[in-house]
DNA sequence: CAACATAGTCAAGCAAGCTTTACTATGTGC
DNA sequence: GCACATAGTAAAGCTTGCTTGACTATGTTG
């Protein structure tokens, strides 16, 4: 019993991937928290609504579109494309191309918003390189950036 | 307009912290992916099941101190604990110094089964060293458990 | 122009993972 | 022994983030 339990908590110990996943998760958790403390309006922005930001071409997205990038169904998106409107930060707008279709597009401060967010990740990675050292972090991207090419498609 | 395109996503790019959320959710779907492909039973093993591993004492643990480490209430825990005890992992024995309390202990099976789950994630870090070196990983694995040291408790 | 396809919306429903309220049974302090 | 606290259970309800089915309006094609 004794050997499983030793066996179990130095073989938890030593999973890069389990560290992985407990690190990812708390700062996905405290990023979230500092956007929400920041932003005091009626509707808090999820993990959902982020999810958006990086499918949103500049001259604006079809729902249609940005379901097919996100994977899931369209009504799925209209409904956190909603809450993005309601909260300021895109606008529907007619596709000119096409009369049934509409643009999602960030609206100014929805720009100013989503800088505002990356200048956020920026300073977190800021103060995560005050403590493990710059030279840690840059090493960090560079391994997690090859990880992710190689698995982003294919199983791991 | 294009200043802030290229600005927005040169900075994307950029994000270590961007990539570190996303490389970690692949990692952690797949591995969730496998270890259900290999379990065919009544239940899947969800997210919140594997979340009461780490809790599990050798000897059993009371639901109540499950609940206190995993910082939800003792009801959730009881929920989630019916579930591996319906999937053979736990079972539940009254816990000798007090009868209104049960112990929630892994069976030998369900020893065996977090055995292979560790198994599995050893086999994925592997295939990850097979990619990125493995001097790579362990730099990540050491950077990693720097960072979770620092931010386990105090804010990032 | 008829038949079909597509963009978006509306509404209902569902699984996961919780919380809240209420209760029973056992233990503890005065 | 009585009042109170604590371990666990039961049931209902909630939020998040989806899906499914049904519908309208517009576009496309033979």
């Amino acid at each position: 019993m004794a050997d499983f339990n030793s066996t179990l908590e130095r073989r938890k110990a030593e999973s890069t991937l389990q560290v992985l996943f407990k690190v990812a998760r708390l700062l996905n958790e405290q990023a979230i928290g500092r956007v929400n403390r920041e932003r005091r309006s009626g509707l808090r922005l999820r993990p959902s609504h982020m999810a958006v930001f990086p499918h949103l071409a500049l001259e604006g997205s079809r729902i249609t579109v940005l379901a097919e990038k996100m994977q899931i169904s369209k009504q799925a998106v209209a409904q956190v494309v909603e809450d993005l409107e309601q909260m300021g930060f895109v606008r529907r707008v007619p596709d000119p191309s096409d009369g049934r279709a509409k643009l999602v597009q960030f609206t100014k401060s929805g720009r100013n918003s989503m800088l505002q967010g990356l200048d956020l990740l920026s300073s977190m990675e800021q103060e995560l390189a005050d403590i493990v050292g710059t030279k840690r972090i840059s090493e960090l991207g560079k391994t997690l950036s090859i990880i992710l090419t190689h698995i982003d498609d294919s199983p791991v």
